[in-house]
DNA sequence: GTCTATACCGCGATAGAC
DNA sequence: GTCTATCGCGGTATAGAC
């Protein structure tokens, strides 16, 4: 009975959850105000919080929409039969698909990173753990098997995690150091190349 | 005539420059307010207020402190006489040094990098371009030589500071996938260990 | 669903007593 | 140098008209 009725509601839903999640992304969380979004969207402060009780109730929710979207992707990209150095290859590029396809997402993770996650109901360590986990037993088996150089597998991991986000996270700052904008398609092409190519080199006895 | 009133001046000063720093760290630049930090030194806001002219300011002094501080710091490790890969690795041991030392730096610098600066009056990359700079040609030279395999070394670099970094500012989020306190001195020397190996491994082709 | 109006609070900053 | 008192502003959130 009242589909179109959601219809439109969830358009006006899913507008303030994308202009949420670009100002979260650009100015934090206690750097946006309600204020700052609603304009965004083009409506007042109260229509917005018709939608979403509070402040904090929609920044979980921008929040869980990131994750399960990222989820999902890289379920798909774990999930490939290949194996070895390819395996991992193609789950490193999957990930800079991922954050080249959403760049927001990416900032407000680092920022949640940083501030330990106070901002959420959810712990969010433990709801990426068993990706990590899982990622630590397939580089501890392919060390194991002598494909990959011996390496501590979780700081392996901690450290990959570091070098991929951060060209993401900090592009501003890194814009500086280049001298030019570092997420345009070229410039990421480019910094995937040499992750790519540097963990080739780091794991890889060829 | 006013070196004894300059001495307790200056105590207070530093303790309200020591607790904004900790504060800033920990909750960002719109995270915090004057209250905290007054109430962290034991006084009231206004008399925070007495010392310095605003919060701009205030946040602009700790951030100077810092930088002179950090670039002090590497300049020694730069200047080193060392050559090659035990270079690399000296000021890679320093750098990783100097972030265990000042942690509450690492993630004020994270934050500044995530908001394009936007706080400060100086310009972030700016400062530090001609550091950059010369670890490019660093890197360049050593490659040339065929001393290092052949990356590119702006996108090195890049990737190197994100691996570093991002583990100090993000102790928080990586306390949860390690299960401990990634701070910890010991867990502190094995990821360095392990970012060292893993340089090497990449770098050098013995 | 969206609006105006408003309540209420905490913020940064200032004035002036001590 | 530190305090109390106060201002003005902008924040989140609510009430009620349309």
């Amino acid at each position: 009975m009242s589909e179109l009725q959601e219809e439109s509601s969830r358009s006006t839903r899913d507008l303030i959850l994308d202009e949420a999640l670009h100002c979260f992304a650009e100015r934090g969380y206690e750097g946006t105000s309600l204020n700052d979004i609603a304009a965004g969207v083009g409506i007042r402060r109260p229509s917005l919080l018709h939608h979403f009780a509070s402040k904090e109730v929609l920044y979980g929710d921008v929040f869980e929409r990131l994750l399960s979207e990222w989820l999902e992707r890289l379920d798909t990209a774990i999930a490939s039969p290949q194996a070895g150095w390819a395996k991992a290859e193609l789950v490193l590029r999957a990930g800079f698909d991922l954050f080249a396809d959403t760049p927001d997402y990416v900032r407000i993770m680092r920022r949640e990173a940083l501030d330990g996650g106070i901002h959420l109901g959810i712990d969010l360590s433990a709801t990426l753990r068993p990706l990590f986990d899982k990622a630590c037993d397939y580089f501890d088996e392919q060390m194991d098997q002598g494909t990959f150089r011996r390496h501590d597998s979780r700081h392996l991991l901690i450290t990959g995690y570091g070098a991929i986000l951060t060209y993401f996270s900090d592009a501003p700052f890194i814009d500086g150091l280049l001298d030019e904008e570092a997420l345009t398609p070229n410039n990421i092409r480019d910094h995937c190349e040499h992750v790519v190519g540097f963990f080739r080199a780091a794991l890889l006895t060829d």
